[in-house]
DNA sequence: CCTGTTTATAGTCAGGGTGACTCTTAAGAA
DNA sequence: TTCTTAAGAGTCACCCTGACTATAAACAGG
């Protein structure tokens, strides 16, 4: 862009842009996908559900602005929230994707463990985990919004070792796994997902310690912690994909 | 974000925010990867180097402005640009990337077949292909850019069936495998990478005719056009990657 | 106390994909 | 004619994976 401002140009002359983020917050409640959203208090769009987001303000980046939007609207404390995982998917940017004005939003994914209710404070009206596909149709641009968010997040569960973001410190492996199924929709072999798993270097190292005292059903399991790494070789292909390729 | 938009509220309050796109624009010359760039005849950063780009005007998308950028600057026909692959990377929007004053920038990628050098016409001082790697130090954080691009095309290379944007409509997989030499920086085995191209169904589909009539060296080579598939299941991956698995 | 259920963990086996490698064919160049 | 270059066919062993079986260790219920 630079090249073609001429000089003494003025940015005022153009109808201002507003600048927003959105995000697709996800989490694990009950073994099943779970996404934050705000219900609407005003127009347009009225009483229906959106993704929680805001104003890029003016001396903020849009990163700065999802992280702060997203401990605002989860009404985590800032220290939990500033550990949450949170990326940023792409930018939308259709003229009329607001009635009201023209707004650019870069959309954001988070995702983290097991997070509490959204407290009601805030300015908003009304935020809730809802089970992901039982949301119905969303504000504005949000669906295809939030759709991208799932597929992404689906995708780097393949290939990077983003699944252990959705679990707390020391989780077992029965809980990652369910974070694969719960996101994928799929169910998965407990055996081959633990060799899997086991066998990538980084993606989980053993956390010292007893077999978890928990008071689930069936034998005690080993508990893990994160590995360093984030990429994930080979990749955890999703069962699905495998008819494309045969 | 809509849920905190108090009613009445006046964009005009903010400090207004410029919208533009940059391009990083990829072809391949000589088997080897080039990128367009612009010099600029402006301060900031006068006299260097920088991604080609423009504003988002008042009633486009940032795929519109993209579009029309990619068109302008690389001197093709609009309708030759409409044909080549341009995929959104992601927004940069750093308070202080700009000294002159706020703006939020969604980056491009494109890339496509040899393309020819582009033509002055136009704003821009100085518009050349430059061979990866040596373009030195960019203006404002365009390196940064141009490096996420790189990432993000060598990565698409790996599961999907971008690399045909490369090559002309016919093509052969000699031509085909040194898109990935080009791009990724290393030798792949010939008739390893035949054997995976030609397995992957829907990444190329034999073009009818004689073996091309080529005056270069070597066995004359079967022509391919591309198949209908995006995705490539399983992946190409890259040699390096191997060493994190193993 | 025994039994059935649930989940974790160990192990086996066959098939497919891949890397490394060899060989033949067909063109141009010297 | 001979050398060089690249296409294309084929081989072989290894590793990963999916499918499957078996055992261990907890709880629930009779």
């Amino acid at each position: 862009m630079h090249a073609q401002v001429p000089d003494g140009y003025d940015p005022r002359a153009f109808e201002p842009f507003a600048v927003t983020v959105d995000l697709a917050v996800f989490t694990l409640r009950d073994d099943r996908l779970h996404v934050l959203l705000v219900r609407r208090g005003e127009e347009p769009h009225r009483g229906r559900w959106a993704l929680p987001g805001g104003f890029v303000l003016p001396r903020e980046s849009a990163d700065t602005a999802a992280r702060r939007e997203l401990a605002e609207e989860t009404g985590l404390s800032a220290g939990t929230a500033a550990h949450l995982h949170l990326e940023q998917l792409r930018t939308y940017s259709e003229p009329d994707r607001d009635p009201r004005m023209r707004v650019v939003s870069v959309a954001y994914a988070a995702l983290g463990p097991d997070l509490p209710e959204p407290r009601g404070g805030g300015d908003a009206a009304d935020a809730r985990w809802l089970p992901y596909g039982t949301q119905g149709a969303l504000a504005f641009d949000h669906d295809a919004i939030l759709a991208d968010a799932h597929d992404r997040v689906g995708a780097k569960l393949e290939y990077t070792c983003l699944a252990t973001a959705f679990c707390p410190p020391e989780f077992t492996l029965g809980e990652l796994r369910r974070v694969y199924e719960a996101v994928w929709g799929v169910a998965l072999d407990r055996p081959n997902f633990r060799r899997k798993v086991l066998s990538a270097q980084g993606f989980v190292r053993p956390a010292q310690g007893p077999p978890r005292l928990t008071g689930g059903r069936g034998k005690p399991a080993a508990l893990y912690r994160a590995g360093g790494a984030t990429a994930l070789h080979p990749p955890l292909l999703r069962p699905e994909r495998r008819e494309t390729t045969t």
